[in-house]
DNA sequence: GTTTCAGTCAAACGTTCGTTTTAATCAAAC
DNA sequence: GTTTGATTAAAACGAACGTTTGACTGAAAC
């Protein structure tokens, strides 16, 4: 058996309930209580609710950055001024394909990201390490190549405005299911991934805004 | 003296705290300490802590449903048809408008929003009413006049798209003020409303994705 | 002067929270 | 068979939460 698996159980709850709920509206007793196990086993093999979270956030995202990471690497081995349509997949690209088992087309897990990343508590957001600040930076230079004449102000805004955009459409999706266009699947997640990469190479691409 | 000072300054306080800590974890006595009133006083003039979100909610978003549907009046005045730039600016500007005193440029309105917007709660989003569905769905409309061959669903994706972007980026600026790319000021929203325009033109302006 | 009533106040209610403690469990090591 | 060390279990801890209660206030109404 895994190294105690109570542990992973405990990691797959909070995943679900954390995503469902928010950080701050998920007990840990009913963390515990969906895992199947005993109250105390959150402090004994995390130590406490915030660095459970951690452990959570690290295991969602530490793949998405990988494959953010190998993509650039593999566009950059072919040219190293690659398109802007190129970018925009590769680092779009793997906020799509995270769809763990009983994730609906991978929106719960969008929800998670989007609950960890949006929450103003200070305790919600200091899991980040170097890694993610790292990939970020190579994609600013990849694009400021790309896209010369933007200033390094205005860069900044369009990336953000992927990962918005990338996030907070799956996550409408998740919470109101009324909204999803087609019938679920991989069909659903499919188009969206288009939709998006349209969009927003159509935004990276658009001529700098006067200053 | 207007109806009930204390009432308009608990509505002052939780406004502020709810931007900065969420409404979980925001707690009615912060809220009553930081407007000088007792902890009873919120009971009394709101009933409960979610009608006095739902309160603040609405006091925050009625004006910018009231500027996006006056400013496609005017619009839809001049032409049938506006251009999408117009829409864009329409529908956009907005957000970038609300920046009540105390307010840095309207940053810590946008996290109050997203705040609302984004929390799984049952009782944070059911403060909602159908006059923001209603002018949603004239932007619609007038979207799809002006980009035809866009599919429904495609036109609803880049909708929330044009959301997302004036959300997010005002958001991670209110976390990170290290991220300000300017000066605080009147200067930095301006450039923000500018790139967002610019940026949200070229992507709705985007060919129809192949199906 | 008395009544009235919206508003404020201190105090307490019962519940839920994250965490800690202490004892029980159980397979492997010796 | 006993010891060991890691894991689980039950119970309790103090603190913080949203809400309610009942007394108090002070100016207007009569």
């Amino acid at each position: 058996m895994a190294p105690s698996d109570t542990r992973t159980q405990i990691l797959d709850a909070a995943d679900r309930l954390f995503a469902e709920r928010g950080y701050r509206g998920t007990s840990v007793r009913a963390i515990t209580d969906l895992a199947g196990a005993n109250l105390a086993a959150v402090g004994y093999h995390f130590g406490s609710k915030a660095q459970l979270l951690a452990a959570v956030a690290r295991r969602v995202i530490e793949p998405i950055n990988a494959a953010q990471c190998a993509g650039l690497d593999r566009l950059l081995a072919r040219t190293p001024d690659p398109a802007v349509t190129d970018l925009v997949e590769a680092f779009a690209g793997p906020l799509f394909d995270v769809m763990p088992a009983g994730d609906e087309g991978g929106a719960r897990t969008s929800r998670l990201i989007v609950t960890i990343l949006s929450d103003p508590a200070e305790e919600v957001r200091s899991w980040t390490g170097p890694a993610e600040d790292t990939v970020r930076e190579r994609y600013l230079a990849a694009f400021g190549r790309a896209l010369p004449g933007l200033s390094p102000e205005e860069l900044r805004f369009r990336m953000r405005g992927i990962l918005a955009v990338t996030a907070v459409d799956r996550v409408e999706v998740y919470q109101r299911p009324s909204l999803a266009c087609l019938s679920p699947g991989a069909g659903a997640g499919e188009a969206a991934r288009q939709w998006a990469i349209t969009f927003l190479t159509a935004a990276m691409s658009a001529p700098p805004t006067g200053t």
